[in-house]
Parts: structure tokens; sequence; C-alpha cells
DNA sequence: CCTTGTACTCTACCATGGTAGAATGTCAAT
DNA sequence: ATTGACATTCTACCATGGTAGAGTACAAGG
């Protein structure tokens, strides 16, 4: 049981060209000159290469304006041109990727009229969310809520960044599905993607966390306490202090930066 | 200059099987039996096709659960499975196709949860718009928005629904333009499809016209006055306003409607 | 009558080859 | 030195064949 896909053509050419950087984030150590870790040949293999590029993309693995040619994927990939392209084409929906036709595929530049747009997306329909929620959530939820704000609270202790984070999207995406809008989620996520490069460049600032920890104290209170503006007002404070830094980056990073 | 494209394979087999009607809006008549328009081999195809299943569906040419294959819909639109796929994904991701590996394509059926989720996604959006966009106005747009509404209001008199879609249709997409909010029409404009079909499906009621055009005056005033929240107000009670018939479609058509 | 196994048929999914078009470099003509 | 034609070499795009898997019909066995 090892082969079971995999009987038709291409031999494969065993992925050795140009020994590039696409590996997701394997966690544990991968032993010394691993190549590009192989796809599972038994799930599906559009959504592995489509998660993939937009790891290495809003991680900045690869840069904006790189080429990410169909062919040369598929051999680093070990799969054929098909799902890559599938993964292409909804890259650039979400506007991670540009394809010009006939010329090539390439990581879009970040865009700085598009990362405040999506932060207005973003806000947008979070705040609308917050003011929905408030006073109509399950006690079930809220002590689900406050568990995951006490592990916030670790997290800024130990300054676990990443873990943070994690926790950060429990929270947001915890509290569209309370509210019965999942796809909302799905929007935001789309939208968010924009920012996540931006996000990944921000330095760590100290108490930067334990602002951000207070404000999903806040939000979480005020939609307890059934106060739907106030709910609202202080996730749109939460979501504007996220990318407060993009000023900052502006003169940083000119050179990935377009308009 | 006629078959530049088309050299390879695929004699093409005549597009015959099942004359099935697939034909977008061709509003020049059409000579007796033809079959179904070919599509333009010198544009790119995947887009057309994605455009006249969108609109097969949203009009309900196509009803719910009705299959929609890869091989079929091919020999019928005269073209590969390739575009074709790209297509139903692309109506996959929006909500309107249902893909079930290896069992079929099938047209969505209309979720009333997913309906309503869309107008609290829209209602967000442009209301959030409307804010943002009230007394920062060009006048050049302010008179724009006013020939719209002129026109509108001869729409309404001649009764001509159509072409009060359409207006409707460039008031709200004007609004977010001239906010600078390019990327949210276009979000908008997806969930939108979730509700295009139970538009379609409502009947046109005596007098909802002049309720719609008095809320786009109410709108264009507050935002020419600089009231953002009345703006905000005006424009949330329109976008209820559209939707407000589904409850009387939920007797009427629960054969098409899931959940 | 109900279950189980087994061909058979259908599907979406992936691999892969061919095509036109866009960019670039070369070289002759101006 | 500049321009224009042509060849080369990329690309994304489309066509098409093969594969495994999910249903279904039906026969054999309970």
């Amino acid at each position: 049981m090892e082969e079971k896909r995999r009987k038709l053509g291409a031999p494969i050419p065993d992925a050795q060209p140009s020994a590039t950087l696409l590996d997701s984030g394997s966690v544990a150590g991968s032993p010394a000159a691993a190549a590009v870790e192989p796809v599972n040949p038994r799930l599906p293999i559009a959504p592995q290469i489509y998660e993939r590029l937009r790891r290495a993309i809003t991680t900045l693995i690869v840069l904006p304006s790189e080429a990410l040619s169909e062919k040369e994927l598929s051999l680093q990939l070990g799969v054929s041109r098909t799902p890559v392209r599938e993964a292409l084409i909804r890259l650039a929906d979400e506007g991670l990727v540009d394809i010009l036709p006939q010329r090539g595929s390439f990581v879009a530049p970040i865009r700085l009229r598009d990362v405040e747009e999506a932060q207005f997306i973003r806000e947008s329909l979070e705040v609308a969310v917050a003011r929905r929620l408030a006073g109509h959530c399950s006690p079930r939820f809220l002590s689900e809520l406050k568990l995951n704000l006490a592990r916030q609270e670790s997290a800024v202790a130990e300054q676990d960044r990443d873990f943070f984070l994690e926790l950060d999207e429990a929270f947001h995406r915890g509290l569209c599905e309370e509210a019965g809008l999942s796809k909302s989620w799905r929007v935001i996520q789309s939208v968010k993607l924009q920012m996540d490069r931006v996000r990944y460049l921000s330095l760590p600032e100290p108490g930067h966390l334990d602002v951000l920890l207070a404000q999903h104290r806040q939000i979480t209170e005020a939609i307890e306490r059934g106060q739907a503006d106030e709910a609202g007002l202080h996730m749109s404070a939460h979501l504007k202090e996220v990318l407060g830094s993009a000023n900052l980056l502006r003169q940083k990073l000119a050179h990935l930066i377009e308009s």
C-alpha cells in the first residue's frame, strides 16, 4: 500500500532541478540535504500545492515579482502541471499571484492599496460580527472564549509569538462561527492573506502582544454584556492596531512594495 | 482569419448531444434551430464558460441539483474539459456549484442560510462604504450619481425592470469605486450571486421599484450632506428591503431550497 | 426478504503533449 | 546609431488520454 496511485506516465524526474525552497513548515527537524518535501499522492493534490504556495508567499520564502512557472513548480514538486495551474489560478483570485497570459506567473507585489482595502473589508465584517454576537452567545461559547484568553495570557507571559498568533486566529474565527457566519470567516481569511505578508514583516515590538490581549478582553466583555456598540468599537480599534505598523514598513521595504 | 486557433486534435463532434439550453442572453434574434452558441476561440475560453454557466445558474435555466458534468458540458459547448473544469471550480468557490469528487458536479441548492449570510456580508460592507463616502465625494461623482438616479426614475416610469436593475447595479458599484474600494465590490459581487437566484424568483411587486428608488435618493442625499450615520442607516434599510421577500419564497419554492 | 459480493458504469482528477502568443536577441537595412 | 524583420525561447492555455474511486444493478448466499 505505497504506490496505489501513480501508475501512469511521467517517470518523475526526481525533482532535482535547482534545489529551491518550497518546503512547508515541517516542524520536526528534517534530515540534512532534504530535497522538496513530496506531496501526498493519496490526497487531492491541487489543494496541497495551493496551501504550500500560499504559505511560501505569505512567509516571504518566495518574494514579490519572483516567477512561479507552472513547469518549474511541477518539476520541483513532482506533480503534473495541472494541479499547479489550478493552485496558481486560485492564488491569483486572492491577489497573491499575478498571471500574465503567455508571459508567466509571478508573486504579486505588496500593494499597500490592497492591504488597506483588505483591512477595510475585514474590519467592516468583524465589527458587524461582534455587534451581532453581543448578548447572543451561549454560555458554552463564552467559557470557551475565556479559556482561549487564558491561554493567550500564558503565551504572552512566555513571549511565544507564534502560539499567540494561533490563538488570535482561533479567537476571531470562533466569533464568526458562534454567530453562524462561516462564509464570512472564509472571506476574512481570503482578504487577510494580503495583510499576512505585512504582518510577517513587522518586527515583534515589545508590549504589543499585551495590547492585543487587552483588546481581546474588552471585546469579549462587551459581547458578554450585550453592548453591541462597544463591542464594535473595541473590535474596530483592535483591527486597526493590527496593521498600525504599515506606515513604518513603507520606508523600510520600498523594494517589495508597489504604490 | 477564422480558424487561427483550433489546429490541434478534437474533431469537435458538432455539439449535438441532447440539445440543452446554455445559451447566454443573445439579445438579437437568433435563427431558428440554433444549437448552443459557440464560444469565441480567439478569447480566453475558461472565463467565457464561467460567465455562461454563472448566468445559466442565476437565471435558473439550470435548476438546483441538476448535474453539470465536465464531459457533457465540454461536448455541448464545443471545448475541451479543461476550461469547463476551471469554470466549475470557480463556481464551486462561490457556492453556486457543489463538486463531489469522483461523483459529479451539481448546481447547488438554494441554501437559505447562505443567502442570509450573503445578505449579511453585503450589508456590512456597503454600510461601511456609504459611511466612508459620506462627505468625501467629488462633485463630478455626485452629478454622475444624480444622472443615474434620473435614469432610474424614467426606468420606473416605464416599468422597465431590467433596466432598473442594471442602473441599480451601477449605482452600488459606483459607490464602491468612488471610495476606491474595487476589491470590496468584487467581494460583494461574489456573495451577491447567492441572492441573485432568489431575486430572480421574486415576482415584480407593483410599487417596489419606487421604494428602492426613494431609498437610493435618501442614501445619495445623506452622503452628499456628509451624514455618515444616516447614510449607513439608509443603506442598511435598503439592502434589507432587497431581500425582504425571502420568507414568501420559502413556502412557494421548498423544492428548490435546502434548509 | 435481506445481505453481500462483484462486475460495470459513471465521475472528477491528474498527466502530458500541442498550440499560439509574448519577449528577447540577432542581424541586415536605413 | 536606430529600426525593422526574423528566429528563438520562453510562457500560459487548451486538448485529450489514463486512473482510481464512488455509485448501481444484480446474482448468489443467508
